[in-house]
DNA sequence: AATGAATGAGAATTCATTCAT
DNA sequence: TATGAATGAATTCTCATTCAT
């Protein structure tokens, strides 16, 4: 039997996801500091003192945000490692599913990307716990096959960065509208992920 | 001799820099939006009012440091292509430049990106004023080298943007606080370089 | 019963009167221009945002008290034609009415009226909703007495002119302090409908 | 011979008639209020700061203009007595002449009117030295030709104010453009003699 | 819990006026 | 005397937040 107490919590949950998605949509496309919280209210359809029974105010929307932006984040099964497996396929796969879970959700980082560079406070807990959380991540994977020789990788914080700052560059580069990425944006993982393979100089073997 | 009139000029000009120094660093500081004119004109030195004497307005204050931006940008030579150089050391000392320009500009960088994203009409001037004739020279750079058979690029377009995201993106963990970048910001020219001319997976003659 | 939704109605109808009476009152007393929207606010007792929940803006305020002049003006029964009626003793009690309602309205028309004249906006919309539809049924009026031989107007349009400026340019006289027409203003309304009927030349039978 | 000094005064009195040229023209405009000084020192080809080394501020441009309307207005002769005239011919003419005058200095009015009902100080200023001694010449003529059995004027103060409400408010309503005195403006001085000389009520030997 | 009217601090911008050159 | 850059007070308007219903 599921008691009052939890039918309440859903009731709780079901309504802050439904001003989050709001703020979202209307943070995306006006931009934090142009949207009004009546515009979030507006959007959620609900009052717009409503607001402020589910979040502290309007800041404590963009760190909604990045909360829910974290939890799809987290799923470290992507850089599961496996010995055997193919680097160049799975780097391919991989970008694919990130620039498409990027783009999903595209409105948020849209939305929340330029606070991120303004705004200390929310930089540092996206740096605490976004950021830093995957690099780890990706730092393991990248020693585990430095150590078993599947790839070189001398600096192993350093390359975590380039691969992580290469993604993120061109992510931005395409929300900014540049339309050569536009125009050949699903060519892009693959082209991508063979650049960082092997490199721009020629190859005697290939 | 020198007129009266240039000296005008010189003084207005003079004036103008000022003004964009202290809307520089005081938006790079708190953000476009949460800066005020009055911050600005405080940060300069000047009344309210005078601002108003040499920019249409707060969003003109921001189209001035874009402008700005884009002077120091324009430096061909930095691609100048050299049939006999070596490429790898190219791109380290290109990057070390490189990044050296926009840190030094950083406060610039740091207080016009979130706009960038956010306003359309500022993005599109971007775009077309400096992102865009960057690219088409990089893109003409690595034209050349893979027409002569110095790195392979088999889009030369993408490859571009993949050269320019991974700049970029690098860049913007650094702005955004990341500690191992700030640890080790000056080998990263170096491993950025070596990345991209080697790739991650093992070459066989080295 | 009286619906929750007509009583919100009616406070809302109620708080814009309320402010529009400050408006009238504070534009009076300092005109348009000089008089701020804070005035107005203390003038209301309200705050100073509270005027942007009820109005769009300062010039909203002036088409608000024109309109609310529009109400009190169309009395069409006024100029209700009288086959038998006395010319001479209807002019005089209209006169009297006439104004009687102007100088009871007198803050609006000295708040509205420097604005008239200057903004072509409020002066078309002035001249379209007030000023013609009167005119209109003044001319008809006089057309009808004209017709059935109880005035002399051989152009009809026009001397509807020349009544409505009368009475127009007398009142403004009054409005611009003249001492005469303060001392004896109430004797005017027989003065003028006397002047009207019978001209200034003197007549045979009289 | 003519002095230096002369000369200056000279020189000075034509900068002040070119400054207020161009403050009516500016200030009928774009009213008084919307028009800056910066406007009119435009207007004049000079700079702002030289505005002030003529008039002592904003303010006082209007009473400037006052005072020049005020030059142009004490034309005396306009009224004198002529024993033998024909009343309605004489009217005829002198109204076509007034409005010839006032829409002559249309500029002017226009501007100066709307600051004339705000402004109680200007108001005042006008009223003595420009109003008062019309009406008080009016009344000088009204009371010789009511004297001679020329005209009938039981009460001559109120008869002026009635002829001087009628004209100027025959006027504003022209300025506020009124269609119908825009179509037929010439006939107008003839319609208004008429009116005021016969009245509205059929004569019995006409 | 939801509402939305009221609030008032804060922001951008204008412009009359001053004054050093 | 003329200039026009500098000033800063004043104004309109927005909007995050509160709170009585």
């Amino acid at each position: 039997m599921v008691s009052n107490e939890e039918i309440q919590q859903q009731l709780i949950a079901a309504r802050r996801q439904q001003i989050l998605d709001a703020a979202a949509s209307v943070f995306a496309a006006k931009g934090y500091h142009r949207a009004s919280v009546r515009d979030v209210a507006q959007g959620a359809g609900v009052a717009d003192g409503t607001i402020y029974n589910y979040f502290g105010g309007k800041a404590d929307l963009l760190m909604g945000l990045l909360n829910r932006l974290n939890e799809s984040e987290a799923r470290p099964q992507h850089f599961a490692p496996d010995a055997d497996m193919d680097i160049r396929a799975f780097l391919r796969e991989y970008l694919r599913h990130r620039f498409g879970v990027m783009l999903g959700e595209g409105d948020v980082f849209r939305a929340v990307l330029p606070e991120l560079i303004t705004n200390a406070e929310l930089r540092q807990h996206y740096m605490e716990s976004v950021l830093m959380p995957t690099m780890r991540l990706a730092e393991g994977f990248i020693a585990h096959l430095a150590a078993s020789g599947q790839i070189v990788a001398p600096q192993v914080p350093l390359t975590a960065r380039v691969l992580g700052g290469a993604v993120f560059g061109v992510l931005l580069l395409y929300l900014m509208g540049d339309p050569a990425l536009e125009a050949d944006w699903d060519q892009l993982p693959a082209i991508l992920a063979d650049t960082l393979c092997d490199g721009l100089l020629p190859r005697q073997e290939e």
